[in-house]
DNA sequence: AATTAACCTAGTAAATTAGTTGGTTATTAT
DNA sequence: ATAATAACCAACTAATTTACTAGGTTAATT
């Protein structure tokens, strides 16, 4: 499990769409890029992902946008994070335990469980939890008073 | 911070380090490079900026080699690993918080947060703990028995 | 039928990683 | 002294990753 922008980007588009979302409207990816200034293209990249592990839904055209398929306080950071980045091989000497008195795979096990202890940290910190420790319930009741003006609009389209 | 292979580079060979280095003898990068399978010039590269920061001081000439400047029980991972990491940039919208109706550096908060609580969580953790709690001390003692048949030639060099 | 927005593929520039090459300097052993 | 050792230093390189662009197709709505 990697560490980086990449995630960070991953994390704040989906703490986006966690604020924005509400049961009349789905969250466009232009919308995330023009509030995140990420650029559409690369959301697409990391949404592609973030579809295929099953963490939101997307729908297309007009009123279509993505949508979380569990609510925030049930999706953790890990998830988010290791949906976007590509696993590095935490193995140098795979399996093989003949490196050197038996010693170097001793520190690589100890590397992997001070790994898991950082997922593990990760994996119960969930997007629900972030967006309430801040405070932003009132931003979020701001963005669903807006769209409740235009309520009539989209309510019909729910599937 | 980061969190990437070059870090877990930095944490293994500052593991092998505390592991076998004892009064009686210093750890040459070389035996490092040996044991955990990473080349010579790159730990240069590790160990310099390692050195920078005072985490470990080196010695030239034949006995020489680099030793932790603090008990492996007061070097947290953190320090490890921020040590060799360049820190990237975690501000998008560098303080500006006119982005878009304040709510963009509102998210940048929620990650700086989330940073700083990981960076934490690595501070707590220390080098010692580690080494101890994977029961390598017997390794250890084995190395130190090592070292004790060479301890006449290598115990007078001490500085 | 037009529009919207997801979805898809293939590229590309910049940065980072992991390394190499070829030295210099300080310390110890002969 | 001198040879050997090992840190220390600078600059360069291949491979990979990151962040992004271009140019589409497909599904849903107006």
């Amino acid at each position: 499990m990697k560490l980086t922008t990449k995630g960070r980007y991953a994390v704040t588009a989906m703490m986006d769409l966690a604020l924005h979302q509400s049961d009349c409207h789905r969250v466009t990816l232009k919308s995330i890029a023009e509030h995140q200034e990420i650029s559409i293209a690369y959301l697409e990249q990391l949404f592609s992902r973030l579809k295929n592990k099953g963490l939101v839904r997307g729908m297309r055209g007009p009123g279509g946008g993505y949508r979380l398929t569990r609510p925030a306080s049930e999706i953790s950071i890990y998830e988010i994070i290791s949906a976007v980045d590509e696993s590095i091989d935490v193995t140098r000497c795979h399996g093989r335990k003949d490196c050197q008195d038996g010693e170097i795979c001793l520190t690589h096990e100890l590397w992997t469980e001070l790994s898991s202890q950082i997922s593990l940290f990760l994996d119960d910190l969930k997007l629900g939890d972030i967006i309430q420790s801040q405070r932003v319930q009132e931003v979020s009741l701001r963005q669903m008073a807006r769209c409740g003006t235009s309520r009539q609009t989209h309510q019909v389209s729910f599937s």
